[in-house]
DNA sequence: ATGAAAGCGCTAACAG
DNA sequence: CTGTTAGCGCTTTCAT
């Protein structure tokens, strides 16, 4: 059913139902006209496609959302906050790598042959695109700051790891490992420096070699750190900070099986702070990444972008410590977010 | 850039090009004109816009999936498994209800006005599909069986009832609590009435009405849950079941809060088995509803309905009851998951 | 206030 | 093998 069929039923020509159905008939179809067109619309079922109507009107309608793991609770967040923020008139196609690895180059040319309005990269590696450059804006999320021009929004990682050193520090940690994946993660590798260089600070340190994880999975992270962990033992390690929640959780999974004691032992400390994480024994402090935010603050960019506004090049999130039991009773005066 | 810009280069005819880019030249280009025309490509770096070539062929590349919690790592799960198996030409565009609160006749409609290739609509309520029917193809997943003869794809809830019922009361279990949702949520109430049905094969049945949760969210159950465990208690209930791991991990906060142990006092079990539930504390009893394999199938049964084959009307995936230590200590003889 | 004409970029059906 | 002709369904001038 097209809009032609409509036009006959109501006795006008298929502009005028264009006009009608896209709201622009104020003041130049006449009212009882519009009527008879609505009418044969509902009569008809009629709906406008889509596609006719991108391809006519140039305009596309759709954006495109590359998430490297749509079972990681931390994109689910990103993307709840951003379908709930973009009009309805903005499709979403959701763009992840085939063997659900990160993404690579060719995950984002994929992505680049879509013809979108807009497009989402969440935590990009650092080289994100080698072609030509893309027809359409581009947001980059949680990169650790604009890349190649394209305006990127991010979190205040340095701040909560100055935050983070000083708590651990607090607590008498001066010896400390970091988990991460081996992928060329911007993000992780921002979160890694930053924490570095605060807890130097302080004089604590990295005492060994980051622990490489295959995927930034629950699993990849318990058997990296189930062998890893005599060697942290020998080195003296009294806490450890993963890059990201669901290394944190494989990390206390290996613990609870080598029966080591958190936090008596050792403390251990995630990025993220899902929903989760207060729910895992022990609950895990966390930096709060604030991720349903970050998915609004991009459904309104895109939507200043598409009304052709300026934004930013680069938009920074507050990130909060959240100090819950894995790491140790909060000291007096410390927040406490376990509650 | 445009095909005829490309055939101008290539000193052809748009159509020809048409023919390359889409791997139909077999014996029907000459090959130093598809060089050619390659080159060209290459060159002026052309992409065939999708839009276009949807309009013109009348092929429709890109289902739909609804989706009522984009954060609810279930439907992650069935997402990811739908996306690693759909092959790529096919998009996914992700629509979810605005208010984050399931979705009514209102999403579905908005899904319908897509023009997609299909339409996956994941755990609906009882009243699906109000208006004209949809001229493309749609799934229905986790439904509790087809529903106005579109094609499902289900759990097989009976059986774990089964199995969980035995469970349940080889513990000595007889006086059982329901959590669920507000909601209309057909799958939801297959799973309590399946399990009433068994329960009451061994004398032992729900001897308080169901607990409504507002949401199928850890925080409307831990809210309902504190409201009601008195009355629980009262009635001598020793046994709660979740509609959801998700309401199940709000009861067990709830309990922690109120003081009370599980499984010492109660026993609790949710239905999912999200990755998290053997994170929690105490571990979850769960009935696993192998989330990703229900994506794997739906994208089979898609890529199937698209090649014109028939599909069976209901496909039910096995469901198993993983016991872990919420429940107490398994008995002699009896799997443990938690593992 | 409305219709006629043109065209978005591509593909299918034919003609050569 | 290749080019020409149409037309997908809609929108946008531009007449009227």
């Amino acid at each position: 059913v097209t809009a032609r069929d409509v036009a006959e039923l109501a006795q006008c020509s298929a502009p005028t139902v264009s006009l009608v159905v896209n709201g622009k008939s104020a003041g130049r179809v006449n009212p009882v006209l519009e009527r008879r067109i609505w009418d044969a619309i509902e009569q008809l079922n009629y709906r406008v496609s889509p596609t006719a109507s991108a391809l006519a009107s140039g305009l596309r309608s759709t954006i495109g959302f590359v998430s490297p793991d749509v079972t990681n609770p931390f994109f689910s967040l990103v993307l709840e906050g951003l379908l709930a923020t973009l009009s309805d008139r903005l499709a979403l196609h959701m763009i992840a790598p085939i063997a659900g690895n990160d993404y690579d180059q060719a995950t984002i040319r994929q992505a680049l042959a879509g013809d979108f309005a807009a497009l989402v990269l969440a935590s990009p590696g650092r080289r994100i695109l080698d072609g030509p450059p893309p027809d359409c804006p581009v947001i980059i999320l949680d990169a650790g700051g604009s890349q190649q021009g394209y305006p990127s929004i991010d979190l205040d990682v340095e701040g909560a790891a100055r935050e983070l050193a000083q708590h651990l520090v607090a607590f008498g940690h001066r010896r400390v490992a970091y988990v991460g994946v081996d992928r060329d993660k911007a993000s992780l590798h921002l979160r890694r420096d930053a924490l570095q260089f605060h807890l130097a600070e302080h004089g604590a340190q990295f005492v060994v070699p980051d622990l490489s994880c295959d995927s930034m999975s629950i699993g990849a992270a318990e058997s990296a750190v189930s062998g890893a962990y005599q060697a942290w033992a020998d080195a003296g390690v009294t806490a450890v900070v993963c890059g990201d929640d669901l290394l944190a959780y494989g990390t206390l999974r290996a613990f609870a099986h080598l029966g080591v004691d958190v936090p008596g032992e050792i403390s251990v400390v995630g990025f993220d702070n899902l929903p989760y994480s207060e729910l895992v024994r022990p609950n895990l402090t966390t930096v709060d990444l604030s991720a349903r935010e970050l998915g609004v603050r991009t459904a309104d960019m895109i939507q200043a972008l598409l009304r052709g506004e300026d934004v930013p090049e680069t938009t920074t999130l507050p990130a909060t410590v959240v100090v819950r039991e894995s790491t140790g009773p909060a000291p007096a005066g410390q927040e406490n977010g376990g509650g």
